[in-house]
DNA sequence: CGCAAAACCTGATAAATATCATATTTAAAC
DNA sequence: GTTTAAATATGATATTTATCAGGTTTTGCG
């Protein structure tokens, strides 16, 4: 297991990419490695972080509780990416929760480190407000979708997400495996109607499941329904 | 009319106050001051951006056009406010319209002065940075709104966001006065829904209108039926 | 293995919301 | 100021989606 950060792959992939030999080393320094089981929490809504995590293998879901009890999933993140960095930026506790949704091996940065170099190098800085203004644009998109499209509409979506960015296992199965109810959080939608959704996509000939695996068959059916045909 | 950057007082409530005393005058020199009429447009989804708009008067909606040719209204920006930071920032075309719902008078900033301040000040990279991480986390309660709550909840909502942000006019009713099709667009709801409601909430002795205008009777239940009650 | 719990699935029904039709009021244009 | 278009309003109806109730299958664990 490779664990200094001046080595690490994931890191081509996030800001800490802008940060000079010096500045990388303190933080490979102070940074601990840790595992985290399917299931386990990372951070729970309301915390304080003390530093950030850069995911290094498998995938965490950033949610948020609403009043009636629902947890509305935000966003899946995965390997590369830097979670509860908005929260140590704005100085406020994390407004999300993130849960391990597979078996995961996460880096836990101290915020000395990447405050300080947000101060002092703006390549940095410059770096991590791009990331930033990434995510802000996807959550915009997400907002249009969530209010625009029917929930079959943002069902089909969301398996053409999870093709796109997770990919396909040797099965033709999509390699993330979420369960329904991790699914009908994504979505934003009841889980009998999540899965009501499934068994149609099924008979209909877009999707075939294998437990809780889920392959996709018709693309571009998919792809036409959420264009709204 | 104040034209000296250096002397408007907006700048307090944005990014621009982390600037040094020649970043700003570079920026004062180079601005550009513009009224804009309701209804009209200071940019549109998908143009490129050569600078950023500072809000000194007025409001401004951001939305996103729908495949089913509703717009979305994503955010509402006023007074202080700087709009097209995300997309200057990314260096990609912006993602939502920008249209005026008051009078406004804006400042065009070029973005050279942006950008090049961005390189070499790390804080007001880091200020910049700031203000994202605060319409981030925005966006995302948005996003948790939007798939969990009622159009009713969101309506009521919206009220109180609007008395909240934009305040109140002498004889009580909100300052800031949408059609109902754009209190729609920003509750994502279709208009006659949306008309529907504000009826019931009259009739309920939440509201009062006078024309177009909505003034707030009953802040408390509006408050109740947003916690579920 | 066998049992309990959790996850998954389906039908029936209720509730929320959109859509269509049409009337009324308000604002804009000439 | 009148005409015309746009915005607001309301009823009737259709559609979508959630909820409830009860199954079955899968999974984890002693």
């Amino acid at each position: 297991m490779e664990s200094r950060c001046e080595n690490c792959i994931v890191r081509q992939f996030n800001s800490l990419r802008a940060m000079s030999k010096e500045e990388l080393k303190r933080v490979s320094d102070s940074k601990t490695t840790r595992l985290i089981k399917k299931g386990e929490a990372i951070f729970k809504e309301g915390e304080k972080l003390d530093g950030v995590f850069c995911v290094r293998d498998g995938v965490s879901k950033l949610s948020k509780l609403s009043e009636n009890g629902k947890d509305q999933i935000v966003k899946l993140a995965s390997k590369g990416e830097v979670i509860g960095q908005r929260s140590v930026v704005a100085e406020e506790s994390v407004n999300l929760s993130a849960v391990a949704v597979s078996d995961m091996e996460v880096c836990f940065i101290p915020k000395e480190g990447i405050v300080s170099t947000l101060h002092t190098n703006p390549n940095f800085t410059l770096e991590v407000l791009r990331h930033m203004a990434h995510d802000l644009k996807e959550a915009d998109d997400v907002i249009v979708n969530m209010s625009q499209k029917s929930v079959k509409q943002r069902m089909a979506e969301a398996f053409l997400y999870l093709k796109n960015n997770f990919g396909e296992d040797e099965e033709g199965y999509l390699r993330l495996v979420l369960s329904r109810e991790d699914i009908s959080n994504v979505v934003g939608t009841a889980i009998e109607s999540c899965i009501r959704i499934i068994s149609e996509f099924k008979k209909k000939g877009y999707l075939r499941t294998s437990g809780k695996r889920i392959g996709i068959k018709d693309e571009k059916a998919l792809k036409n329904l959420v264009e709204g045909f």
